[in-house]
DNA sequence: AAAAATTTTTAGATTAGACTAAATGGTATA
DNA sequence: TATACCATTTAGTCTAATCTAAAAATTTTT
């Protein structure tokens, strides 16, 4: 059984290993985590004791497929709050971070059982992050960054890779949102911004940043 | 801010002041959260120090009116949570409290907003309890333990003052429930069970401490 | 390849919350 | 009223999780 913060170590190490797909740096976490690298060190040490993570020291670390499986499961939980919160709650998808945050470390299979069955087992969260099932196995929607695709393609909006309440007001304000329709209308060679349209209405542009953090699927 | 630990002494010493009316003992706090008088001392120091708790040394603790707000919060919070689970994710009575006692902790007053909008604004919860609005108030129904009651009156069940999954199994064997009809049949002077009737039904022999935990009205 | 810079680990302290054992206060009894 | 008993507090230890400062390892630069 995995207390709190270990939980949320292993979450953030989980993400972090599926970005680079190499093994993640102390200083990576402790800046992620926003703690710093002595605490990290420590945490690393009790996670690979416990068979979560495999870890050489100077070297960094990976996580084990037991780790794996529990990353999944927190993760799982995670996404399963946030529906709850946005479908039933009816909280907008910027509210939903930090309390899920709190609600994904609930120990109780009864509770997330139920909870599928009562959201109706949904497959993607707010955010279009896929929900991975009781034995962490998940389709993600074949997707691409916004900034990856030609001038004059149309796309629909699959996910968004940031969850902080600053980038999904501001999508809200420039009307995106997952399923809304954007047409990329240019883009510029100096700084990596885009121009689009969205929904065939508003024209906006968007900075390389914005365009990294929206995915797409034609 | 208090933390989950400084919560649940707070509810535990609420709980035991409520029952007695009189300023609570150390060890009495100690038994019911099943820890030792010494770690108790330690608390009652701290949330003393938070103007949550009055206490003298060697003479008890009394609630603060700040520290009675705080519990009703947490009770509340408790309390619907576990309405929530029943009502909307099919849980029985009895698997509702472990769940619970972790859900009463987390923080984010418009959840629990939402929540109670969600639930209707519901009054009592699933055992009958009273649960506190947004400034602590509630309205218990005029009740009474079936121990108390005379031979040959038919009352209702109101609500249950013992939460044990043990408890409430015991009553579904007995076919009782909030809202059950119990007619009292009989009382033996001996040990202090009764014979009653419930729904018309089923005639059983109910032991003292059962009938002092079953809570009625007219 | 040696020096410099950076990253990571170790050592030692801190805080919350728990414990045991010992000391002290209060109460009941002879 | 003195003693015995029980309740409570204090003192000291422990673990999880954090920190700072210093030491060690690795990487980068010259």
């Amino acid at each position: 059984m995995l207390s709190f913060a270990e939980e949320n170590y292993l979450k953030a190490i989980y993400h972090l290993s599926e970005q680079t797909g190499e093994s993640v740096s102390t200083n990576a976490i402790a800046d992620t985590l926003n703690t710093k690298a002595a605490s990290v060190t420590d945490m690393i040490k009790r996670l690979s004791g416990k068979g979560i993570l495999s870890y050489q020291k100077y070297k960094g670390v990976q996580v084990s497929e037991k780790g794996r499986k529990a990353a999944l499961q927190v993760i799982r939980k995670h996404r399963l709050w946030e529906t709850f919160l946005v479908e039933k709650l009816k909280f907008n998808w910027d509210e939903v971070h930090d309390v899920a945050e709190q609600l994904e470390h609930i120990k109780s299979p009864l509770l997330i059982r139920r909870l599928d069955e009562f959201l109706a087992y949904p497959k993607y969260d707010p955010h279009g992050d896929p929900i991975p099932d009781e034995n962490g196995e998940y389709k993600s929607k074949p997707q691409v960054p916004v900034s990856s695709c030609d001038v004059g393609r149309s796309v629909i909006v699959v996910s968004v890779q940031d969850d902080s309440p600053e980038f999904l007001q501001y999508l809200d304000k420039i009307g995106t949102y997952i399923g809304a329709k954007i047409r990329i209308l240019d883009k510029v060679g100096f700084d990596g911004s885009m121009e689009v349209q969205i929904d065939n209405k508003k024209t906006v542009f968007i900075s390389r940043e914005v365009s990294e953090n929206i995915w797409v699927t034609d």
